[in-house]
DNA sequence: ACGAAATCATACTGGACGGTCTAGTATGAC
DNA sequence: GTCATACTAGACCGTCCAGTATGATTTCGT
């Protein structure tokens, strides 16, 4: 935890790095120039290519970093199903903390560089999925797995279900926040109004026989 | 339909549209030269000036029609919830149609490009959600309210029921697409289970109690 | 066949950008 | 005091690109 006092190469390197990222994150690769950088980080062009190889190794940096970040942010949180926990709260619980991490202007805006960037960085894609979506899949999946064992939940193919309840929760937010911006980004009740609405479809498919559709029934008003 | 004999003028025009169209979408706006444009379309770069105000306007123009001959498509094939479709058979041709038309290679390619842009033209964003999502969950949720009204679906809001139908469709291939490319859309006949089970998922949320779960039940084999 | 419109061929402007180079300054350790 | 490390300041190179300019040439309707 306690930083040791940083040194000056520490420092400039995080100088350095934090502009990169502010100035990628808000114009893009070929929106932001070497010279940007350097000045946004205080430091010269020079010794911000003492640092980093190009601009292209100080992206795929950039990226490497926050990508890794938001996955361990996920991990650190993640929701043990255990053996007292209801289908019901896990799903919930899933559903809400995915929404709080993920459906972030950071993230958001992460994505769309790192899709906009495919032709030219196509292994950026294959690391946000596999750091974001494929993660939380699997984890979800091996929840579902339990819950299917113990007869709480009634699935043959768990990654399959898990797939279908990740997009379920996020497709919309995430889909509207990569095509109307980050002002799409809705608020926090209405990200836990929706992880609940979502609980209660997914539910209503997967639950066996005997448990009955969840109370309430008709909820969401507007 | 029968094409009056194009004229010169018009043969330019198209060469230029079409070469720009294949240009941006293989290698994105930053990507292209007008050079490269004028060479692909056969034509001087002076000429390709002459038609186009400047490579803004051609990129503009070039999404625009894309996502209008799209959003045009998914209209004519629109299938009417008639007295004697099914809510089944109508969400199951639904689905399958949203598949085949805009899970391709050319609406994921422009899908990519247009979110990489919308720093610089945050209305393309906008207008290929317009024409897209928007368009499709606002047909489905017209259905949707039809079906209900008839009581052969339990829903009181027709909007988000259509979302969450359209985004348990679309969420994970159009997703995987983002950021696996192209090579990850998957073939006709998974899009068809796809469709299918999502179906099921969703009857299985809003259909009324007496209707029981659709046949089969535990289908998608692998 | 003729004349206007369309297009060609090619060179050019002005500016941005990635990356390198040089020459020199600050800081702290031994 | 000297030596290494980290950094500054800014010129500089080669390249690429949007967009313009000009004058020759072709096309095509009439």
């Amino acid at each position: 935890m306690g930083q040791a006092a940083p040194n000056r190469s520490e420092r400039t390197k995080a100088a350095i790095h934090a502009a990169a990222e502010t100035l990628f994150l808000e114009h893009g690769f070929d929106g932001v120039s070497m010279d940007r950088i350097s000045e946004l980080s205080g430091v010269t062009k020079q010794t911000v290519y003492s640092y980093v190889g190009s601009k292209n190794a100080l992206f795929l940096d950039v990226v490497d970093r926050i990508t890794g970040g938001a996955g361990d942010a996920l991990g650190e949180v993640a929701p043990q199903p255990s053996a007292g926990t209801s289908p019901e709260a896990f799903l919930t619980r899933f559903a809400e903390e995915q929404l709080r991490i993920v459906v972030t202007p950071r993230l958001m805006k992460l994505r769309r560089i790192v899709i906009g960037e495919m032709t030219r960085f196509p292994e950026l894609g294959a690391l946000l999925h596999r750091r974001g979506p494929a993660r939380s899949i699997d984890r979800l999946s091996r929840a579902l797995a339990r819950y299917a064992d113990a007869g709480e939940l009634r699935l043959d193919n768990p990654r399959k279900a898990a797939a279908f309840f990740n997009w379920l929760i996020m497709g919309e937010p995430v889909n509207d926040a990569m095509l109307l911006g980050d002002l799409s980004i809705p608020p926090d009740e209405e990200k836990t109004a929706h992880a609940r609405e979502c609980v209660r479809i997914f539910l209503a498919a997967y639950q066996p026989a005997e448990t009955v559709r969840t109370s309430g029934g008709t909820s969401v008003a507007d």
